[in-house]
DNA sequence: TCATCATATTCCGTTATCGACATGTGTCAA
DNA sequence: TTGACACATGTCGATAACGGAATATGATGA
């Protein structure tokens, strides 16, 4: 089996820089496709279909006005990669804290001859 | 082109459901990787091709302990992921402040009247 | 209705990725 | 030294991702 689908998870659809690069176009707010394009310089349909795959996971909303179509962020679905991350940040503090003990003891140890 | 090079970045190292699953392996510590191939129930090349991955971007350290080979995270090589998050968190922010400051003005011009 | 603008979709060739299997490397113990 | 153990690496085939170019869709305005 080839890698796991770009459109299954939020960790696939990030893992290309060019669809990061959008997102980052997009902090800023709202904007059309053109827009994006011109940003960035990429071709129209390459932005198109990253758009899509990042529509996809729910990490961009579309809204029709006119002939453009809007893209803003769904900032809320990168909750799952915070998640992940809350997970290794206690992971760290845990060992952090395990080390300072340490230290501590050995301080104490030393202390008390 | 194809996608970037799994070995180029964090992002790319994280895509795969596998070797997230390797990493969250290791969060209660340092493992052999027999130990992970046992609790992953996957085979022992593909376990060590993505230690490789990981390796590789600097998640996760090894140390040789006789025939063993000890695997721990590097949770610190999480931080360019930290930092990405940070900026939608900020927009995110923003954006909740800017409507909370329009509610807030709509609030104030009822109560004018 | 027809032309045009904005965007989406399709087709295609290249390339990387992944898993399975086989094999190589290095360490220990007898 | 030899064999067993723990792990790394190499090869292969299938799959799918990516970019580019062409084309389709759909709204607007003359």
């Amino acid at each position: 089996m080839a890698r796991a689908s770009t459109t299954s998870d939020v960790f696939n659809a990030l893992a290309d820089v060019r669809r990061r690069e959008i997102l980052d176009a997009l902090i800023s707010g709202e904007k059309a496709v053109g827009a994006i394009v011109d940003d960035l310089s990429m071709s129209q349909p390459q932005v198109s279909k990253h758009l899509r795959v990042l529509s996809e996971v729910g990490l961009v909303r579309c809204r029709a006005e006119g002939r453009h179509r809007m893209y803003r962020l769904e900032p809320t679905r990168l909750r799952p990669l915070q998640e992940w991350l809350t997970k290794y940040e206690v992971a760290l503090h845990d060992r952090l804290d395990r080390m300072d003990d340490y230290l501590r003891e050995l301080q104490r140890q030393g202390e008390g001859r």
